[in-house]
RNA sequence: GCGCUCAUAGCUCAGUGGAUAGAGCACCAGUCUUCGGAACUGAUGGUCGGGGGUUCGAAUCCCCCUGGGCGCACCA
């Protein structure tokens, strides 16, 4: 499938490099030439303005510059005409029978729709979730669930390769609150007095489960055991329970790693070697340079702690030097992670995506530093900074914590919705921007809820198809040709999906693809009405064509709700 | 206080320096003697938070201001 915006940049570039031999414009430098949609169908369906750009370079008037262009653009099958406009821009319009012809291919390409090789022989990685095993997964989290699960998709209909990974930590005081919540959990559960803890204890319902099973399983076998067989049993279950959560809205890694291993492999102690070897660490009580305060003020949080070992990340740029390991001895958790991320070079990646929550916003900037003081490219990796969820019920914001157990889950807001409904919400809105789940609008089915809308269109084509085939109907040997001007406005919409999954990938902003699904929706749902293929007044020749392109349009529902991992149902 | 980020229709939000700023929902008015029906059509609705600047051209880039969010640990 041809990428039109590029096909289009192609012959303009063309055009300059003629206009420039024929002595019709002087040398300059030819720029990236942007070729778009333009908004309104008057301005024809690709739109180059790069004759205004060019009017300085060229010293002259951008009309005349446009003009010149146009004499000298090589013909294309899928170029019906081009026109120069006012200012100087260059509008294109495609050739419909070209475009007519499309709807064969759509059908050729089926589910592979618009598979670009822009990423072809790489390999990308996509780090998201990374939740510790604590609890079960909830809404906050899921967010950047969707968002690195459509990236990761996105990336595939590009041409990478991809892996998916969820990075945890089973080691921390985190899971050793868990193991202790679940053991108080068990000797209650034993029908033993406890005193529930004020502080660091999981309180969450999950817990009392888990201390029922583990009762039935094994009595009061471990009665007087201490945290640990706790611990591991609890990570087991709630990784059962995170996996089985993520698996109902179309979500598997390939790998969860572990970060205690890179303690195990020694990789975090080479890797503080390594940092060391290239001059980024020194060992002091506090830091060489305190651009914070000046280094004036005496903090109190930095005396009286011994020598810690430092990392220089301010002379790459930081805004003060991070500890790396502790007076103590042990590693913040700054060390791991840049552990981690070398770990990640070493398993040589092309392009490396990690989806994290706007609270880590300072912390990924450490690990890029010390990527680079590693030597490492940190334009290899990629972090999408995603805002915070904001549940909102009853008009009014719902607050979440997982300590207390009295979030909403990932599960619970399925189990209220749909797989499909928690997907397309959380990812349709910019990961720049805040996100307001309205749950009692996400309950809703009805038309307010953009997600039905956008499945009907695919549900309409199976429909089609169901009653074609109760009819003895055939889209076999159809002549698409006989197809209308709503028929191609469609097509038109279509053809942009490509560019559409280049950019997204490259930028890398699944949401548009959320976006760009609606659209197409909203320009099928009148067609559906007014193109009739089973109506009887439709002479059996146009029947056939029509039904033909909505074989095709149902291709792109699918292909479009399979890249937001969402299903494309037959009926509703 | 410092850093990052956001502010666009009543609400929720799109908008990769280009032409007259868009969509969904809500609201209002209609359509289908319901074919395939979570459907369709139309209307209303905007000083793009405010003020400067750069540019042939700014919602978009830069600076200042106001107001939200998040971060500023020898916690993860």
């Amino acid at each position: 499938m041809k990428l039109l915006p590029k096909e289009h940049a192609t012959l303009v570039e063309q055009a300059i490099r003629a206009a420039q031999a024929a002595g019709e414009l002087p040398a300059f430098d030819i720029p990236a030439i942007e070729i778009r949609p333009p908004k309104r169908a008057d301005q024809g369906d690709y739109a180059a303005a790069v004759a205004l750009q060019l009017a300085k370079p060229a010293g002259m008037n951008p009309f005349d510059i446009a003009t010149i262009i146009a004499k000298h653009l090589p013909p294309a099958d899928f170029v019906a005409s081009v026109e120069v406009v006012k200012p100087g821009f260059i509008n294109f319009r495609l050739n419909d029978d070209w475009l007519r012809a499309q709807v064969e291919q759509i059908i050729v390409e089926g589910e592979a729709l618009f598979q670009l090789d822009l990423g072809a022989g790489k390999r990308a990685q996509v780090e998201f979730v990374s939740a510790n095993p604590t609890g079960p997964l909830h809404v906050g989290r899921s967010r950047g669930a969707m968002v690195g699960d459509t990236m990761a998709r996105l990336l595939e209909a590009a041409g990478y390769s991809v892996e998916r990974e969820y990075y945890f930590n089973n080691a921390g005081k985190q899971m050793h609150d868990l193991g202790n919540s679940l053991r108080i959990r068990y000797l209650e559960a034993l029908g033993q007095p406890v005193q529930i803890p004020e502080t660091d204890f999981y309180q969450g319902e999950y817990l009392k489960d888990f201390a029922r099973d583990l009762v039935a399983e094994k009595g009061d076998a471990l009665v007087n055991a201490d945290w640990q067989p706790f611990k591991e049993y609890a990570e087991k279950r709630m990784f059962d329970v995170i996996r089985a959560t993520l698996r109902r809205v179309n979500i598997e890694h390939d790998i969860f790693f572990n970060e205690n291993s890179l303690y195990e492999s020694g990789a975090v102690w080479d890797t503080l070697e390594e940092l060391q070897e290239r001059g980024y660490v020194y060992r002091a009580a506090k830091p060489e340079t305190d651009t914070t305060n000046g280094g004036e003020a005496d903090d109190e949080e930095n005396t009286g702690k011994g020598e810690a070992t430092w990392f220089r990340s301010t002379a790459l740029g930081d805004a003060k030097d991070r500890v790396l390991v502790k007076s103590d001895g042990s590693p913040t958790y700054t060390l791991p992670d840049i552990a981690y991320h070398l770990n990640k070079y070493k398993r040589g990646f092309d392009l490396m995506v990690n989806v994290l929550g706007a609270d880590h916003g300072t912390q990924y900037k450490v690990v890029a530093y010390g990527v680079k003081a590693l030597g490492l490219d940190p334009s290899k990796i990629h972090v999408i900074l995603i805002q915070l969820v904001r549940m909102i019920r009853d008009g009014k914001e719902v607050r979440m914590s997982t300590r207390r157990g009295d979030y909403d889950t990932l599960d619970d807001l399925i189990d209220q919705t749909s797989p499909d409904v928690v997907r397309y919400i959380l990812l349709a809105r910019s990961p720049d921007s805040h996100l307001n789940f309205d749950l009692d609008l996400a309950v809703k089915q009805s038309n307010e809820n953009p997600v039905y809308y956008i499945q009907n269109a695919h549900v309409r084509c199976a429909g089609i198809f169901r009653e074609a085939e109760a009819r003895g109907l055939s889209d076999d040997g159809a002549d698409v040709s006989l197809l209308g001007a709503d028929e191609l406005r469609f097509l038109r919409k279509v053809m942009e999906l490509g560019d559409l999954i280049e950019v997204s990938a490259q930028t890398f902003e699944p949401h548009r693809i959320a976006f760009y699904a609606l659209e197409l929706a909203t320009l099928f749902h009148p067609i559906y009405d007014n193109v009739r293929a089973l109506h009887g007044d439709v002479p059996p020749e146009l029947a056939k064509a029509r039904l033909r392109f909505y074989r095709a349009a149902q291709v792109v529902f699918r292909r479009v709700l399979t890249l937001m991992g969402m299903s494309a149902p037959e009926r509703m």
